[in-house]
DNA sequence: TATTCCCTGTGC
DNA sequence: GCACAGGGAATA
């Protein structure tokens, strides 16, 4: 299940099974699927050459020779299975790209709530904020984009035009490394906490980015420092980790060592 | 700004 | 059964 990380694993194994590749059609497996996008727009690919992969955020690019894009978001619980057309679909396949030199790419999604949209030459891409590796975010930039937001930090750090790319998972230990409260209003942190947070930011997603080289399981769960810890004690200071709901969503902190 | 909903699966 | 799941758009 993807956060940035898994996505950018994602797109780079797609990267190389499909870019100089051409389509032979795209199959929509599931209804859901076309809330998004049509069978007769699906139907459009067939033909088309797969010209380059990019990664936005959690979103997947893939440009075509058309100059039209096909946009991929796994949502909650997508990822790619990618092979050839002669083995076995696996379960949950939901769509299914079909390439004309054998290739087969199907979008394995248990939960059906990951779209794909295709993109007119021209039209603009999802409006997110700077990646979280992108040089021009500093900390005054941040700062500024936090200080417009009344609420708590924890759910503000899950709206992409803040920073793109940054889920549940890594809000949650990007705070931690911070030592900031997910209960912190995030237009009174200042410059030092600013800067705590950003450099939390890249070291949770470069920490994520070393073990997405497949989606987390419970193994892999392991490195995390907070999330899913409930009641486990924080690795840096031994207090019992708190679970907490913000806007919906588990947030979970060490109460001891994130005051504020 | 917080809830509700989209879907289905897993684990208690 | 019910709570919960890594996202995000649509609501109230």
């Amino acid at each position: 299940m993807p956060e940035q990380p898994e996505v950018e694993h994602a797109a780079r194994r797609l990267r190389e099974a499909l870019v100089g590749r051409r389509v032979r059609d795209l199959a929509l497996l599931h209804p859901a699927l076309r809330r998004t996008l049509d069978d007769a727009a699906a139907a459009s690919l067939a033909g088309r050459t797969v010209v380059g992969v990019e990664r936005r955020g959690k979103h997947q690019l893939l440009r075509l020779d058309d100059g039209r894009t096909l946009h991929a978001h796994f949502r909650m619980a997508g990822d790619w299975a990618i092979g050839r057309d002669d083995a076995p679909l696996p379960r949950h396949a939901r769509a299914v790209l079909q390439c004309e030199d054998g290739t087969r790419v199907a979008l394995v999604d248990p939960r059906a709530l990951a779209s794909l949209t295709i993109l007119a030459a021209g039209e603009p891409s999802p409006v997110l904020g700077p990646e979280a590796d992108d040089p021009a975010l500093d900390v005054a930039t941040l700062r500024a984009s936090l200080a417009r937001r009344r609420g708590p930090i924890k759910p503000v750090l899950l709206d992409q035009r803040v920073v793109a790319g940054v889920g549940n998972i890594y809000a949650a230990e990007a705070l931690w490394h911070a030592h900031i409260s997910p209960r912190a209003v995030a237009s009174s942190l200042g410059p030092v906490r600013v800067g705590r947070l950003l450099d939390g930011i890249r070291t949770a997603l470069a920490e994520g980015a070393r073990t997405a080289t497949r989606y987390r399981d419970d193994a892999a769960g392991a490195d995390l420092a907070v999330y899913g810890r409930e009641g486990e004690p924080c690795r840096r200071c031994g207090a019992p980790i708190r679970r907490i709901v913000q806007a919906g969503r588990s947030t979970y902190f060490c109460p001891s060592c994130q005051r504020t």
